[in-house]
DNA sequence: TTGACATATTCCCATATTGGAATATAATAT
DNA sequence: ATATTATATTCCAATATGGGAATATGTCAA
């Protein structure tokens, strides 16, 4: 069995470097396609297949305009990779506050020693 | 050009669903292969698999203990995945402040109708 | 030393991938 | 009608995939 496809569910769409960066790039705003190549220097048909997979996987919507198309980040169908990464932060941040409480032991701990 | 490979970066890792269930098994515990096993389900070679890419990105540590291996999150190589998505949480959530806002301007429509 | 246990690795297959080049479709302008 | 502009699609190659089965490695126990 090979990799599930990119048009299976975000993680997976979001996994290529490229997608995520055409993500950025639209950012909050509504691009044409050529303005996607222009801001990215890439091809015109690289531009409009990753656009393809985020549609699938609706990642951006599209709206059509005269000849043009419009695309903009769908930012909630990103909601499932939040919701599942939220969770192990508290991990990291539990071990600073770990942290925290060693450095200031090591305060204490110099205090005791410095005022014995 | 191929995709990029699973040991490329953790977004192409936890790209793949069986992985994510994997260290969501492990959460915060520290467990042997044959524990994943068993909690999972799999094949052992199955699971060995999964944990020798999770382990090449860095999402998992390994701690030899006799003849077992005990496997622990490394929730700090998931930073990258957070520090990305997050941004895009405003997206959603400014369109929840904007739906807060259009439901408060209706409630002040209302009463100065109703007072009227 | 030999056997049992815990885990990792190799080989194979069917499948999906990304990028490039060429081409097709669709909408507007002349 | 025809040319031009904007975008999407198709065909190709090289490559990486995940699962299954079999096997190798490493560690302890008798």
């Amino acid at each position: 069995m090979a990799r599930a496809p990119t048009t299976f569910d975000p993680f997976n769409a979001v996994a290529e470097p490229k997608r995520r960066q055409l993500l950025e790039v639209l950012g909050t705003n509504e691009l044409a396609v050529n303005d996607l190549v222009e801001q990215l220097g890439w091809t015109q048909p690289m531009v409009s297949k990753h656009l393809g997979v985020l549609k699938t996987v609706g990642l951006v919507s599209e709206r059509r305009v005269g000849r043009q198309r419009l695309y903009r980040v769908n930012a909630e169908a990103l909601k499932p990779i939040y919701d599942w990464v939220t969770p192990f932060e508290q991990m990291w941040n539990a071990r600073y506050e770990r942290l925290d409480q060693i450095l200031q032991n090591m305060q204490k701990e110099q205090k005791n020693v410095s005022t014995k």
